[in-house]
DNA sequence: AACTCGGGGCA
DNA sequence: TGCCCAGAGTT
């Protein structure tokens, strides 16, 4: 197992956001899974400007059924694909209700079979909520994947089962996280932050190379 | 595996 | 305008 290099990087990223929790705001389960849902297409800022409020009117599936599609419309409103987020939230939260007793449940088939929860979003209510060691992948660690060569692949299924594969158990519970921020706040889609990146020494990109000229 | 959908935000 | 955002659903 010559994955040393892998051990470095994480630490590094570990060293860089010492306090690993998730970006996204929630107390609970539910929260946790109503927020993600929310975070499809949309940025962590705008996501946890809205949930608060949110969860201030509605923190569990009984009182989102109350709050209805029009007041929970209200709410997310600034978040974009507000119409699709609604129904989705409102129509999970129903199945929550009548198939799980109200309850998230903790399974992959479960999440995934929820309308507005895919793949990825299932892998981080399994991680965050119930600490089950999977990996979400998102753009972000789509992209930090393959630049740095750590779990290269042509899909994120791909990118997900290399990262499994090679990720130390000790990082596994975090590293999506960890992930997730670098490519946030350093390696950007557009622009990266090379000249701040801890890991570009194992950046196949080399540097600024793919920097905007 | 590739395509489509969806809307605010920001350069 | 064009590209991006803690993707999902369908073909």
């Amino acid at each position: 197992m010559e994955n040393y290099w892998i051990i470095a990087l994480f630490s590094a990223l570990r060293e860089a956001n010492p306090q690993p929790k998730s970006a996204l705001f929630f107390h609970s389960p539910y929260e946790l899974l109503v927020a993600v849902v929310l975070s499809a297409q949309s940025t962590d800022v705008g996501v946890n400007r809205v949930t608060p409020g949110l969860f201030a009117l509605a923190s569990d599936p009984a009182s989102m059924v109350r709050l209805g599609e029009d007041g929970l419309r209200e709410q997310i409103r600034s978040l974009g694909l507000y119409n699709n987020k609604a129904k989705n939230i409102l129509a999970l939260s129903r199945i929550l209700l009548e198939e799980y007793h109200g309850q998230v449940p903790d399974t992959r088939e479960a999440l995934e079979s929820l309308p507005g929860v895919g793949r990825k979003s299932a892998n981080v209510v399994l991680n965050v909520a119930f600490g089950h060691p999977t990996v979400a992948v998102d753009t972000h660690v789509f992209r930090v994947a393959n630049r740095t060569g750590l779990a290269p692949g042509k899909t994120p299924e791909a990118v997900e089962k290399k990262l499994l594969q090679c990720v130390p158990e000790e990082f596994l519970l975090h590293a999506h996280h960890w992930l997730i921020l670098h490519g946030r706040h350093v390696c950007m889609a557009r622009k990266p932050n090379c000249e701040n990146c801890c890991i570009r020494t194992w950046c196949l990109m080399g540097g600024n190379q793919f920097k905007d000229k």
